[in-house]
DNA sequence: AACATGACGTTGC
DNA sequence: CGCAACGCCATGT
């Protein structure tokens, strides 16, 4: 799960779902949440501000610091919101790579 | 063991 | 297109 979140190239956006997809159970999309925000600390490598819900905009209950931490990650990565807090996920979701396929990206 | 809660998703209205 | 309800899996009490 973090291993698939680590290779979301930057200016790119995910949902939990399509993790939860490519892990292998759709409704995982809960568990992805809660494994992220088990990170917490900005002690990790996991660019966990990159996966965001389907709607295309952030949620993270909890601390709303930590959300627009994340928002501002986005911003720098070239990733904008409107003022709905709304983004371009149609344009921006990364489409995940063959992962059992020839593109033998990283050990996923 | 059972109930309630949560960084969510999808379908229905 | 926006809001509400239902469903899902794992964790905490």
């Amino acid at each position: 799960m973090y291993a698939v979140t680590r290779l979301v190239p930057a200016g790119h956006l995910t949902t939990y779902g399509d993790i939860g997809s490519v892990l292998g159970s759709p409704r995982f999309a809960r568990q992805v949440g809660w494994a992220l925000a088990g990170l917490g600390d900005s002690d990790t490598d996991v660019p966990w501000h990159r996966v965001i819900n389907a709607k295309g905009s952030i949620s993270y209950r909890g601390d709303v610091d930590r959300g627009a931490e994340q928002l501002a990650r986005l911003e720098v990565e070239g990733v904008l919101f409107d003022a709905a807090g709304r983004c371009d996920l149609a344009r921006l979701r990364w489409p995940y790579p063959r992962i059992d396929r020839e593109r033998g990206e990283e050990g996923v």
